[in-house]
DNA sequence: CGCTTGACACCGT
DNA sequence: AACGGTGCCAAGC
């Protein structure tokens, strides 16, 4: 049985590189509301590269919280080597939303 | 106009 | 039950 936990892991591995996503739209692709939750599963998040967490961002472009090593710092720093402009901590939606469709 | 900050409520584990 | 984390709102400069 897939955990809430694990259906989000699932949305990330869909995001292709160079673009983020965000809680809300991640669990509007996963048919739940529950954007709320979609933060706590991302911090319980063992895998690392399996399940991308650094590409999943608020839905106003700020990057959030990061519980991997050098913090919200070292998210950005991957989020630009993806191609994605981090602008004081926060992303360009219009152009690096991506649209789980 | 653009940008920033604080607080609250809600969700799943 | 508690915790963390997100989303929207408003106001101010």
């Amino acid at each position: 049985m897939k955990s809430f936990t694990e259906r989000v892991w699932e949305q990330l591995k869909l995001i292709p590189k160079g673009k983020v996503a965000s809680y809300k739209t991640l669990s509007e692709a996963m048919n739940s509301k529950a954007y709320r939750a979609v933060g706590s599963a991302v911090k319980k998040n063992p895998y690392a590269p399996g399940v991308p967490c650094h590409r999943v961002v608020k839905n106003n472009g700020e990057i959030g919280g990061y519980s991997g090593p050098g913090g919200v710092k070292r998210k950005i720093e991957i989020l630009k080597k993806e191609g994605v402009e981090i602008i004081k901590n926060k992303v360009d939606l219009k152009k690096y939303l991506y649209e789980f469709r």
